[in-house]
Formats: C-alpha cells, sequence, structure tokens
DNA sequence: CTGAAAGCGCTAACAA
DNA sequence: TTGTTAGCGCTTTCAG
C-alpha cells in the first residue's frame, strides 16, 4: 500500500502538503493538488484506514450482537441493520452470541477497546434469564452507546427498538375470538424471554376479558432444543378440540399446521392458526400461514440510525421506539 | 478509556516500562511488573485496539461477503465462520453484496485499506455470470489473501472451497434411477451459478449413462424472483408421470414435496424427492425431505483456518479444498 | 533494570 | 502557499 509519505518523496512536497491537497484544503495552490491527485490516482492510494481510526479514535464501525443466526428473525434483522449501516458508510462487526451469556460478555470486551464506535445488541437468553447486565453497564460508563432490539434488558441506560408484544398477541387472540374459536392454544419456545412473556400475557388477559369463552387457556411451552415437533404433535392429538392456536415463535406456527393437517382437520373450517414470523416459511405450506409481521427490516434500519444519530451526536431524542406488528391474515384463518 | 501514558505519569515510570511491565518483558523487575499490574487491573486497563492495529498493521479481523444472508446455507456458512474465527481470536466484518457486483466491488475495496487482514467470499451471482474479476486480482496483486467459497472464479490466484457438485446430483440422480424411476425432473433456481451448472451437468450425465432410462431429461430452471411454486407446481401437474424429484437448490425440494402432495400423490411410493439444502425445513414436512448435506459449518470453519494458516505464514499448501456432500435419506425417498 | 526516542500513517495547529 | 511539528497509543530498538 502507498503511502502519503512516498507520494511525498516523489513530488519533493512535504507529507502535509499531500494531505491538504487530497483533502482540497484551499491552503494548497490548484497546481499542486492536481499534481498530487494526478501521482496519488496513479498509485490508486487509499488512505490507511487503521491511520485514520487511531487518529480520530473512531472507525466507523457497529457492533452487531446477535443470538443466533440461524433463527430467520434474526438474519431479517442483520439484514436490514447491514442495509442501512452500509448506505450510511458504516462497516458491522457481526458477533453471534449462540445464546450464551459468556460468549456475549467477551465479544462485548473485545470489541469495546476501540474496534467498533457503538453497538446493536439483541442479548442472549441465558443474559436475560440471569438478568446479567453488568457488562453492558460498563460500557454505557464508558459513553459507548448501545441500542438493543427485541431482546432487551429494561434497566440498563441505552436505546431501544422493540415491537408491541403484549398489543400484538391480544390482538391475535381477539382475532381468534372474533372467529367464533371455543379452545384457543399458545404454543410457545421462548417462553423464557422478555418477549415471550409479554406475547403470553396479552393472549391470557385476551381470554379472560372474553365474556364468552369459557375454557381454559392452555400455554404450551417448549425449549428451543426439545423436539417441538412432536410435543406440538401430541397437544394436538391429545386436545382435538383446539380450534385456535396462537404460535408466538418463529416455528410453531407451520409445525402445528402440518399436524393439523397430518391429524385430517381442515384449515382453516376446523383450526384456525396464526404465527409469529417471516415469510420464509411461506412456501412451505399449504394453506399459506397467517401470521403477525415483526418487520424485522425496519427493526434493522431503526436501529442503525439511532446509534448513528447517537454517535454523530445528532443526540436522537427517541431513546425507545416501537415498531408496530401487522397481522397478516392468509389461508389459516377465516 | 485509560492509557499507558497515564498509568506511566501516575507511576512515575515511563511509558514504556509500563509497556514492557504489562507484557512480561524480562528487562523488567519483578516488583515494578507487579505494581504496574496492579495499577492496570484497577483501571481496567486494556490495549488500544486501534493503535496495536496500526503498529502491527494487521487487525486479526476477517471480511466475509455473502450474497444473501436469507438464504439459509450462507447463513450455516456464517455460523460456521463466526464460530471458528472466534475459536481463533479473530472478529469478522460482514458484508452482503445482496447478489449485486457493484456492491461486492464496493465491500471489498472499502475493508481492504487497512479494515481486514484477509477476506472469505462468495460472489454475487452477477460477478458469476459477468465473470467479473479485476476486483479481486487487485486484492491478490497487493497479497491480500482471499478464501472463496461455493461461488469461486476459477481463474483467480485464491484458495477455494468447494462441495462435488458435480459428482453429488450424479450420484442422487443414480439414486432415483436405481429405485426404478422413469422420469426424473430436476428443479433448479442456481441454473446460473457455477454450481449450478455442473449440479445440472451431473444429472445430464446420470441419465444419459443410464441403459434403462428412455425419457427425456427435464431440467426446470427458473430465477429467484420468479414465483417458483407456481412454477413447479404447473410442471408436476401437467406431468403427472414426474416419479422422481432433484432439487438441487435450498427452497425447490420442499415446495416440489408439498405440490406432489396437493396433486394427491403419494411420497415416497409415486414419487421421489430429493433436495439439497439444511435441516432448516426439515419441520415443515410430512414426511421428511430427503437430502443433500453440504456440511456449511464446515465449509464455514475450513475457510477461516485456510485463511487464518495464510495470514500466519504457517502456508497452507492446499490452495482447493473440497467438502464432500452426503445423501441423506429421510422420508421422501423408498 | 529502566528510559528515551523512533515510528506505524495520518491530520492539523502553527510557523515560515 | 507550503513545511515543520506534535500527537493519536502502542511497541521496540538502543542507550543509559
Amino acid at each position: 500500500m502507498v503511502t502519503l509519505k512516498q507520494l511525498a518523496q516523489e513530488l519533493n512536497v512535504s507529507v502535509s502538503t499531500v494531505s491538504k491537497a487530497l483533502n482540497n484544503s484551499d491552503e494548497i495552490g490548484a497546481e499542486t493538488i492536481e499534481r498530487v491527485k494526478e501521482l496519488a490516482q496513479l498509485y490508486n492510494y487509499k488512505p490507511n484506514q487503521l491511520a485514520l481510526n487511531l487518529k480520530r479514535s473512531a472507525t466507523k464501525t457497529i457492533g452487531v450482537i446477535i443470538p443466533n443466526i440461524l433463527n430467520h428473525f434474526f438474519a431479517q434483522v442483520l439484514f436490514g441493520i447491514e442495509k442501512e449501516a452500509s448506505k450510511k458508510g458504516y462497516n458491522i462487526i457481526t458477533c453471534l452470541s449462540n445464546e450464551s451469556n459468556e460468549k456475549e460478555i467477551k465479544s462485548l470486551e473485545v470489541l469495546s477497546h476501540g474496534s467498533v464506535d457503538g453497538f446493536i445488541v439483541s442479548v442472549a437468553e441465558e443474559t436475560q434469564t440471569n438478568d446479567s447486565k453488568e457488562h453492558f453497564e460498563n460500557l454505557v460508563k464508558q459513553n459507548i452507546p448501545i441500542v438493543m432490539f427485541d431482546r432487551v434488558l429494561n434497566d440498563v441506560g441505552c436505546m431501544q427498538v422493540i415491537i408491541n408484544d403484549y398489543e400484538s398477541s391480544y390482538t391475535t387472540t381477539k382475532h381468534l375470538l372474533n372467529e367464533g374459536r371455543k379452545k384457543i392454544a399458545l404454543l410457545s419456545n421462548i417462553s423464557e424471554l422478555s418477549v415471550g412473556k409479554l406475547r403470553i400475557k396479552g393472549y391470557l388477559d385476551a381470554l379472560s376479558e372474553s365474556k364468552h369463552y369459557t375454557n381454559d387457556p392452555i400455554v404450551a411451552s417448549y425449549d428451543l432444543d426439545d423436539d417441538n415437533e412432536e410435543k406440538i404433535e401430541s397437544l394436538l392429538m391429545q386436545n382435538m378440540d383446539i380450534d385456535g392456536v396462537i404460535a408466538i415463535d418463529n416455528t410453531s406456527g407451520v409445525i402445528a399446521l402440518h399436524k393439523a393437517l397430518k391429524s385430517g382437520k381442515q384449515v382453516p373450517k376446523n383450526i384456525s392458526i396464526i404465527g409469529f414470523s417471516g415469510n420464509n416459511i411461506l412456501p412451505f405450506s399449504e394453506p399459506k400461514l397467517s401470521t403477525v409481521s415483526q418487520h424485522p427490516l425496519k427493526i434493522g434500519s431503526t436501529t442503525v440510525n439511532m446509534l448513528i444519530d447517537s454517535l454523530e451526536k445528532r443526540e436522537s431524542k427517541k431513546r425507545k421506539v416501537l415498531i408496530k406488528t401487522e397481522l397478516i391474515l392468509r389461508g389459516t384463518t377465516l
């Protein structure tokens, strides 16, 4: 890589002249600028990013820490983040915590000494269940801005981008009730997470507020590593009168659909099913699953814009942004 | 962030003493080392990464450029890359080309002036169809190591990690022939890609080598943005005698399965279906899709290890590594 | 055993 | 208009 120094030598001028010339400083004569730029072009000079970073103690790089890239929701958010960051001239360093609190802590630690200007994080399941927040608080103390999305820690002083979890499952449940469903089950492999709890609450409240609904709520929780398929199948088999399903995670909805069909039910005639998820799974079911869309791309771009605003001290007022979900009815609802 | 200088002042020693002490130099007295380390601990001193990077002209960071993170194959490879890189103490900067040659060129350009030590790339579709390689050749000239995986450019002087595309579809087709299938169709939304072409060739060769197979080959190609579902459905509907399907991309297999079932066929009795893909779609079909597994995690970790070997001048001999696929029979084959 | 000084590549205040 | 100098934070000769 050619440096300013080398250009300067070849041109018999000083390094600072070259630097200024390349930055179009009006301290430098038009003719000199021309000469310098010509040679720079010839040698395809590009400033060394490392030197620039050190100089201005900033990297134009964002650290992104995500629990699980194989979860399509996070893949979509990452997609949104990368797109917006790239548009704004920022790079992203991606770390995957794989739901491990330890890995998350380590990633933050490693990146926090100059490698990135700020962080976008969705916390690991472990982090949330242990309410582990010291590692974030340390960063906040150092004035390193953080935007959390989806899975957030409420009492850390950082920005947040969340969806209306409670309301969306409340509304969704209402929709099933309005269809006249008499026995509505909730499926979840995220019950330990804050978002899961909120969604469950929305479901419970909607049911208990209903005058006509007589059955008990059914909250079927299982771990990510459980055999969800089997659990869902046996739930549906043992409760053939379930006629409504709200699946609050990414995959349970499609699975429930398949199991319902397998058991000989007609969808949506005998049973309505609504999932939370992106459109990635749509080609994989017949009829198409009705879903609550979380607008993951918008979540991604919003986190980036909040972070950059904060970095560039256009001090965003909004510390907490709520992205509204949207219930999209397709083939598995009336 | 506390610096060496600050520690030095507080201890009334020189900066270089502090530096050496923290690096356990044997030039420094045991007692001094102790004092220095104590204070460093107290202030939670960590060397500024930017300064280190500049000093040693290296970042311990890998640039990863991927065409499409929403494609689960790439998500899995990325997962493998991140895991291995993190284990080896490297970070990854992720760029998504979104199949755009221009974006790919820009990303390489931006990162190539100090931000990363080397690249892992799967080229954009555009790049491959245009055989655009100048941007890679520039890097090779500058001795920046590159590992390409899956979608590679053959005459760029860089390392490669690929799968046995030809052989795997050849074998898969053979399997269908051995089942006694009489009319085998190939489904593809990646026909423009090198890997797609190889897989198609494997299929064609297997068919033409068969003495008993009498039908013409059926290669059904469609674009990523086409309505693949509809195309697949009409193909199967209009050729009800198709009794074997090899789907060489990520999603067509599951779709074909759904459409076959929808048309009233029994799988695998009336029709066998084999896809190329990860296990992410398994929960979404009944019976489970038989697939060619590409070992994406292994692809990811292999690219990282080759790159790091090359960076740390343990000069890996292997410039080209082939990861063998594996045909995993599940419910959609006999 | 410790410190002074140079240098990584760049920018910018200040001198000339 | 151009050059000198200092400095970002660190490592590393080389002198003391």
